[in-house]
RNA sequence: GGUGCCAUCGUAUAACGGUUAGUACUCAAGAUUUUCAUUCUUGCAAUAGGGGUUCGAUUCCCCUUGGCACUACCA
């Protein structure tokens, strides 16, 4: 009884998949996930002139960086696309014959009707007129198979006159659409315009009529999207029952949008430009337009930091968790619990969560994920070991894997200037002093770990009574070229003796002795 | 303009019709520390406005206001 849940994600692949279709993508795996349901993707690319080469493959590629599994249709495996499944083809340019058959159904029955105004005749009838609209008060003046007699119009059809067809609405009709998310919606059919279903200048259907076949021939139980489609959703719900499947229709479910952090409006490219964040899952460059757009994956951002974060964002669960792993999302997941309102995208909080998944990386790990900005900094062929060392000194002070750089510079290059400020406050008169005094300290070191050095070097300053920080401070601008970093002893073990040694004699030579 | 959706701290959100309106991010202060940071503690900060219903409304209803989306031979 009881019909098995499958979603489907149905991008179009018109450039970078924005973040809001990966928390859409996002969302409906999760719901596929809990269900034990499927999860399809199938590109919507019925638009011929909006196509941009690479967009299929960066969308897939984007979703298997993410973790978020497809089950069906088009996915990416090793950097290879495959399709897997029964619903074939995935692709809606190559359903065309598929789409032939479902215009001529509803031509056949009455619910549509052959159009030949053309783009040049409906933009000046919408200069001449104002708010007009292609609808039942209006299609009996203008040139359709409604107005013309059939063996005209196939006398144009066959002259090779463009037209397209378009859906009949009947008017006066309150058009009950059940969300998921908001509950009943109802629209009177008389703001819906006879859509065009399909057009015969790329013999491609338009969007309605292909996502309509394809998700009732795949087999589609839910339909999860972002809002934008939630006024489209009742000529949907007339689709279904024009072809007379409303027993099976999906139900719906309409996603609240990705907003602006700052002012008004959706979230776009020109966001994430302006106020320096990527809104893209990867770095996009589009062939088309030569654009490039930065993405999470090249900023440093951990996936499972982006997943959690963008989870977030219109969804809360019970309690007061906020970290999740997907297998806890796919646990607690429940569309009831999503967001009605727009959510203000949170580039803070996000910086914050890959924080917090950085700490959980092991610190070999993101050795490993650093050697591209080490070798950027003229660092080759580190000894890992030790980059695994410096970098669980460094790693709760950043939010980015890059940024482990600046924290961790002194480690592999010796300072040759030192920072004024620095200086100003911690290299005092007497530090020379103490440095020439430290470095025979030093020098006489039995061994080289923490105990050690604190045991002789801690008795040297108290019997002196030269002051703990006084000394420790200035010993460290040596090391360090400033007065930040890890603590010294840990410093001192990493760099070794003779470069501990190599680096106070340098700073003597160039602040004073 | 028309139609629809939405409305709790700056942001994301929590709160069977009964709470001192909670949590997290951000921000501020303090503590810890041989530096910087981390960490910890504390603090600032919200139910858009007006009517109802009710013993009692953040919660239910209506109006106003505001925000957003849609209004293509784009998805």
């Amino acid at each position: 009884m009881e019909r098995r849940v499958r979603v489907r994600f149905a991008p179009s692949p018109t450039g970078a998949l924005h973040i809001g279709g990966v928390r859409t993508a996002l969302y409906n795996y999760l719901f596929a996930r809990q269900h034990g349901g499927d999860m399809l993707l199938r590109i919507e690319d019925t638009d011929s002139t909006r196509f941009v080469p690479g967009a299929e493959e960066y969308i897939l590629e984007a979703l298997e960086w993410l973790g978020i599994g497809i089950d069906e249709g088009l996915r990416m495996r090793n950097g290879k696309i495959e399709a897997v499944g029964e619903h074939g083809p995935y692709r809606q340019s190559e359903r065309r014959e598929i789409y032939h058959q479902y215009v001529k159904q509803l031509l056949d029955s009455g619910h549509a009707y052959i159009a030949f105004d053309t783009p040049e005749e409906l933009e000046a009838k919408r200069a001449e007129i104002p708010n007009f609209q292609y609808d039942a008060r209006t299609r009996l003046a203008m040139r359709n198979s409604l107005t013309i007699s059939a063996e005209e119009v196939k006398v144009l059809i066959d002259k090779g006159e463009k037209y397209v067809v378009r859906f009949k609405v009947e008017p006066d009709e309150d058009v009950h659409v059940h969300d998921l998310i908001r509950g009943e919606v109802v629209i009177n059919s008389n703001i819906l315009d006879d859509k065009v279903l399909y057009k015969s200048a790329d013999d491609l259907p338009t969007y309605h009529l292909a996502n309509i076949v394809d998700d009732h021939l795949m087999e589609i139980s839910h339909v999860i999207r972002g809002e934008e489609w939630l006024p489209s959703a009742p000529l949907h719900v007339l689709l279904y029952r024009a072809f007379g499947w409303q027993d099976t229709m999906p139900q719906f479910a309409h996603l609240p949008l990705l907003l602006k952090p700052d002012g008004n409006g959706k979230l776009s490219k020109r966001d994430g430009d302006r106020l320096g964040f990527p809104v893209f899952p990867l770095e996009f460059h589009n062939q088309k337009d030569g654009t490039v757009s930065s993405g999470y994956r090249e900023s440093g951002y951990l996936p499972e930091a982006v997943i959690n974060f963008l989870a977030l964002l219109g969804w809360h669960g019970t309690g007061d968790q906020e970290m999740y792993t997907m297998d806890e999302l796919i646990k607690e997941f429940s569309l009831d619990r999503v967001s009605k309102s727009g959510a203000k995208f949170d580039y803070e909080k996000g910086k914050w969560f890959n924080h917090q998944y950085l700490q959980l990386r092991s610190n070999e790990e993101l050795a490993e994920m650093f050697l591209p900005t080490l070798k950027a900094n003229g660092i080759e062929n580190p000894d890992m070991q030790m980059v695994a060392i410096v970098v669980g000194l460094t790693k709760d002070r950043v939010n980015f894997v890059p940024e482990l750089w600046e924290q961790t510079n002194f480690f592999f290059v010796a300072p040759t200037e030192y920072e004024e400020k620095s200086l100003k406050k911690r290299w005092k008169e007497d530090s020379p002093k103490h440095m020439t005094e430290l470095l025979e300290v030093l020098e006489g070191a039995p061994s080289w770990d923490a105990e050690t050095l604190d045991g002789i070097v801690m008795p040297w300053i108290e019997a002196h009574e030269y002051g703990v920080g006084i000394v420790m401070n200035a010993f460290r601008i040596c090391l360090v070229g400033a007065a930040r970093g890890p603590h010294i002893w840990a410093i001192t073990d990493v760099l070794g003796k003779a470069e501990t040694i190599a680096r106070v004699r340098a700073a003597l030579k160039k602040l004073g002795a």
